[in-house]
DNA sequence: AAACTTCAATACCCTACCGTATGGAAACAA
DNA sequence: TTGTTTCCATACGGTAGGGTATTGAAGTTT
């Protein structure tokens, strides 16, 4: 008779386990900081484990920029799903997302693909991707408030270059009160 | 005949030497990718002479961060310089420096001391020191056209980390006229 | 000229990793 | 049972690179 097994008592780390530990140490340290010796430590076991999965350092490289990829294009799509009279709240939803305290860890990640972008071709392709889908629905959401084709395209490119710039910046000796500034800057944008 | 041994050419680096190549290699592979073998050899020297100059690469590393600033500081009071009437001009012109397509070696250090400042607690008080000052030096034009305190603040905010966050961005796939609305962008920031 | 200073070459040691080869235990299939 | 597959450990070789110690050559001072 056969019994429906399922359970593994043991470790049995499959590929995505590996990807998910891999992009966490890749927000922490960069993709030059992403050793496999230290990964599989993380995880709890050796190294000898990762080359059963990956082929090599090269692949695993790959595999996070495409598991990064799809996370990305799920989420945008999610996000800038608007009902009509409601664009201008996803626009602001979306800068809110990144421009905010929160979601630290995929502001890390983000800012670590886009540093690996300066320096390796594939990261360099994902990031085109994921920013042509990005400024794609956000184009939209413009277009359905009313702008002309080449004001929504300007925004869109504001928008997310605003994003991701003032996540790299220090304002703390500028102003105290940062928060009310993006609020301000948020509502220029979207509105 | 007593014949010498082939007289070696004496290359006289001084720190300064150093720190600039130093940067020059910054600026192509991050900090991670600093290492003191790799800089000896682009300088025609091994790494010999590097432990003669500096204490050990820590100290090229503050002794870079605070080179770095020290130009960023003379730069931006030099940019933020303006006859009274022409503000405007200083602050697009400030936009384009960043924005634009030349100055490309200058945004690739920006961006590797950005990254940088992520891990390291030294480059992190670099970065806010200059941010300070970049901020304080926009701020004080945007006054001068007449615009509220927090107005001002919000849009020196915006200016910055939209020129930073544009460097990130890979738009080739979304639009073909780039420059156009960049233009747009730059206008309605600083307008 | 002799002594001293400055900058660089050489030779080491040591650690961190990448990748491979091989063995082994647990689960599964025959 | 006896393979077979799956996942992991161990051991090893190889390279890169940080840091030190020592030597040495060219310039400078006395």
């Amino acid at each position: 008779m056969e019994t429906k097994p399922a359970k593994r008592p043991r470790h049995m780390l499959d590929r995505e386990a590996w990807i998910k530990g891999a992009i966490a140490i890749l927000a922490e340290h960069g993709a030059e900081g992403l050793r496999v010796e230290i990964l599989a430590k993380r995880l709890g076991v050796t190294k000898g484990s990762f080359y059963w999965h990956f082929k090599g350092r090269r692949d695993l490289f790959d595999a996070v920029l495409e598991f990064w990829k799809e996370g990305r294009i799920r989420d945008i799509r999610k996000q800038t799903h608007a009902e009509p009279g409601g664009e201008v709240a996803a626009l602001l939803r979306t800068i809110e997302v990144y421009a905010s305290a929160r979601n630290r860890k995929g502001i890390s990640i983000e800012a670590a693909v886009r540093d690996w972008a300066r320096r390796d071709a594939q990261a360099i392709t994902v990031v085109e991707e994921v920013d042509a889908e990005r400024l794609i629905c956000s184009c939209r959401l413009f277009l359905a408030c009313g702008l002309d084709p080449e004001e929504a395209q300007a925004r869109s490119v504001m928008l997310y270059a605003y994003v991701f710039g003032v996540s790299l910046m220090h304002c703390g000796r500028f102003t105290a009160d940062l928060a009310s500034l993006k609020a301000w800057i948020a509502e220029r944008i979207a509105r």
